[in-house]
DNA sequence: CTGCGGTCCTGAAGGC
DNA sequence: TGCCTTCAGGACCGCA
């Protein structure tokens, strides 16, 4: 699913194709993916790209106005772009779900440029949005990579709360970008166990774990994201990411842990499958 | 504050 | 084979 890596990933790829651009026509199929008025798009041009946690926003500026148009791809979003219309359409043929065909049964919009070339946006599961908005639709936790994620952060600002560290990872209103792959991976890396109360942490762990994040994200990123056999995350050229080559425990349950050879578990936190090493997560 | 369950949605997987 | 049920999951919402 789309965390922080896969979007970044997105980003960087798109800001060098769209940078320029200008809209000329939006198709939305799924009305209540789109919030705010499409036509607004029309003759909007992509100054930048940005990105907060999971949310992917791209700056648009018509005439002396600048809007925001962000993303969130939830669970099962795409996001692809076709240079040209004659690689985006197979009108021949029946799209599967998972499949890169454009337009596929799965688009939920289009977003053509003055250029020709176009941009789509696949969920199966619509529980993806559009945010067309005059400022960015993006959650109020600090984000993994910018300069506010610190030790100092993690020291001080972590929640004096019993809750599992695990949930409090996935909260993007602490914490802005690190979704269930990650937060996995990220608890085994520091070698901390996924139930352990947030308030339970020491000093050193709590270090441990900060640094433990940032190693595990930009594995993530290093690797272009996680495409796993049941993820629909691509590269908008619909090429797959890698880091699925690299998992520490997500969706390792019932393999060797690489570190100490135990057999991952699996369980369910805050209703999330869970994974971890019961040896050496402590 | 906290956690829990329901909601959105669809296809895969499991049961018989 | 095929129908039916269950499940997964990010974020949000109402409720106890």
């Amino acid at each position: 699913m789309p965390e922080l890596p896969e979007v970044e990933t997105i980003r960087l790829f798109l800001h060098q194709h769209l940078i320029g651009k200008e809209i000329i026509k939006t198709d939305i199929s799924v009305p209540k993916m789109f919030h705010g008025v499409p036509s607004e798009l029309k003759n909007a041009v992509v100054k930048n790209t940005d990105r907060k946690g999971k949310v992917l926003t791209f700056v648009l500026q018509k005439q002396s106005r600048t809007s925001y148009l962000s993303f969130h791809l939830k669970l099962s979003g795409q996001i692809l772009f076709a240079s040209d219309h004659t690689q985006a359409v197979f009108p021949n043929k029946i799209p599967l779900a998972n499949s890169h065909e454009l337009p596929a049964k799965t688009t939920r919009m289009i977003f053509h440029f003055t250029d020709g070339s176009l941009l789509f946006f696949n969920d199966l599961r619509k529980f993806g949005w559009a945010k067309l908005s005059d400022k960015p639709e993006h959650p109020t936790g600090v984000d993994v990579l910018s300069a506010d994620f610190t030790e100092e952060y993690i020291l001080n600002k972590l929640p004096d709360t019993k809750r599992p560290i695990k949930t409090v990872l996935l909260d993007q209103t602490i914490i802005a970008g690190v979704g269930n792959i990650y937060a996995n991976d990220s608890l085994w890396e520091a070698g901390i166990h996924p139930e352990r109360p947030t308030n339970s942490l020491s000093e050193a762990e709590r270090k441990c774990l900060y640094l433990a994040i940032k190693k595990i994200i930009a594995e993530g990123l290093k690797y272009k994201g996680s495409s796993a056999k049941d993820e629909l995350y691509v590269l908008p050229d619909s090429s797959p990411g890698t880091y699925q080559n690299h998992f520490k425990t997500y969706h390792q349950h019932g393999q060797k842990c690489i570190r100490c050879g135990s057999i991952i578990q699996r369980t369910k936190i805050g209703g999330r499958g869970t994974f971890f090493c019961p040896v050496c997560q402590l």
